[in-house]
RNA sequence: GGCCACGUGGCGGAGUGGUGACGCAGCGGACUGCAAAUCCGCGAACCCCGGUUCAAUUCCGGGCGUGGCCUCCA
């Protein structure tokens, strides 16, 4: 099955051939760690999940590298420890706190991963273990021409660089034109951006060639991309949000250190999220994480809900779409079973092949039989696990099997008025009973 | 101001130059003591105005609306 995607590069939907079948590489912008992950972070962890177990599929398991990074360098990091320090009483170094906030907010976001069903990829680096890459790219690529030291920074220079904006599709000029920002009086253009910047010495830093300092932010994947997986990948992710600067700047970085040689042969970003039909914001009081949410819902059912979008459409994430989501995992959950090998329906696993259309799959398993559900369930990342497990134990089962018992013998003796109060007393509790010839089941109401 | 997306039935959401997916909800029926669940069936949409075409929801132009980026952001 031809795999075809979406390049943000082209701005075209392209056949998709690797460079190395028995190894193919893609790279997704990770969180930076400085709080919990909110529901629009979930998106593109779900969305690549699904293409890289849709490539282990073609590929096999075995031939594809996944590498997630993890931004532990960055000023919303600096700024949250230096609150959190003056308000702790223990009085230990900054860098301490800092390295305390990095750690816990990375332990949940990778348990809420996994909660969301989705694989660990095969390398997780992250910034403050590339340090010294970092350092080596920006001599190249000042040797190169392309970078410039002054008053203690590196800046990046973008006239030098002839294709500069090609990704987002921008000029210097309609960026200079449109230019909010502040201009560093070192900077020979207003649109250098920072390789390397100094630190105080309550800021994380590092000694280099310019002096104590930090790396900015673009060059990290830029360097963690050549020291897990080369020069050249062939898939980079990550929010449509980043496409500019983020993704501009490390094209702008690998190819400048690398001879021209693409960085990536296949750019893909995904979507934005609303919530409610708003933006997601702290102000609005609608912000959502992952961790939150899974207290009320099971992972699937936010993956369902997430894959129940085309990837590159803008999305809205309700507690109606949640509900309907649980619904239909539920409904499907409740006929297949897992099999060892399930087959995968054609028009399911074309669907899924064409820019990862997950709107048009999820069709196809409505119309396919049972064990292609069963398939494309588990292609998608879903276990086939009753989902009412793990709800049903927040609840009394036995004082709601005792009222189903009572019920069941007020039934027996046609006293049908004593049995629908039970059950509508039961319903209130948000229990809804399922009689069959096989006897009452019962489940909780969404 | 510049650049870029999106606008499909009550809701969610694919797709296509011509017979208008799919799901949820709704309605009708079967089943049930009555329901729920399940099964069968049904109706219902392509923002507006031009243009191209035998034919446009689909292509082109304009408009309106919503959102994103241009500064940190998935």
């Amino acid at each position: 099955m031809t795999i075809r995607l979406y390049n943000t590069m082209t701005r075209t939907k392209e056949e998709f051939v690797p460079l190395d079948a028995n190894n193919v590489r893609m790279y997704v912008c990770g969180p930076t760690v400085y709080d919990y992950a909110h529901i629009g972070n979930a998106r593109p962890a779900i969305v690549f999940d699904v293409l890289f177990r849709l490539l282990r599929h073609t590929y096999g398991a075995g031939h594809v590298t996944y590498v997630r990074n993890i931004t532990d360098i960055d000023d919303k990091i600096n700024a949250r420890a230096a609150e959190r320090a003056k308000a702790d009483q223990r009085n230990i170094p900054i860098l301490d706190v800092l390295r305390e906030i990095t750690e816990v907010t990375y332990g949940v976001y990778r348990s809420d991963v996994v909660a969301l069903g989705c694989l660990e990829p095969n390398y997780m680096p992250r910034a403050t273990g590339h340090v010294t890459q970092m350092i080596a790219m920006t001599e190249n690529l000042i040797v190169a021409g392309y970078a410039y030291a002054a008053e203690g920074h590196v800046l990046f220079r973008v006239k030098k660089k002839a294709d500069y904006g090609k990704l987002a599709r921008r000029s210097l000029d309609d960026m200079i034109a449109g230019a909010r920002i502040d201009v560093a009086p070192y900077k020979e253009d207003p649109m250098d951006f920072v390789l390397w910047k100094p630190s105080t010495p309550d800021q994380p830093g590092w000694s280099s060639p310019w002096g104590y300092g930090r790396p900015g932010w673009h060059l990290e994947c830029s360097a963690m991309i050549e020291a897990t997986m080369g020069e050249t990948i062939d898939i980079h992710g990550g929010g449509i949000d980043l496409v500019f600067p983020h993704h501009e700047n490390e094209v702008a970085q690998s190819e400048g250190a690398h001879h021209g040689h693409p960085l990536a042969r296949f750019w893909m970003h995904n979507g934005f999220l609303n919530v409610e039909g708003e933006k997601m914001s702290k102000s609005l009081g609608n912000f959502v994480t992952i961790n939150e949410l899974l207290k009320d819902w099971p992972g699937e059912v936010l993956r369902f809900n997430m894959l129940r979008t085309h990837y590159r459409q803008p999305m809205d994430w309700t507690v109606a779409g949640m509900t309907e989501s649980w619904k239909t995992l539920e409904k499907w959950y409740a006929v297949t079973e897992p099999l060892a090998d399930p087959p995968i329906g054609e028009a399911f696993l074309e669907a899924l092949s064409d820019d990862l259309n997950t709107p048009a799959a999820i069709a196809a398993l409505h119309s396919g039989t049972e064990h292609e559900l069963a398939g494309g369930l588990g292609l998608l990342g879903f276990s086939n696990v009753q989902l009412n497990l793990a709800a049903k134990k927040l609840v009394d089962e036995g004082a709601i099997l005792a009222a189903i018992a009572a019920r069941k013998a007020a039934r027996a003796r046609k006293d049908f008025k004593e049995s629908d109060r039970i059950r509508d007393e039961l319903l209130a509790q948000g229990i809804v009973l399922k009689d069959s010839a096989q006897g009452t089941t019962w489940e909780i109401k969404r």
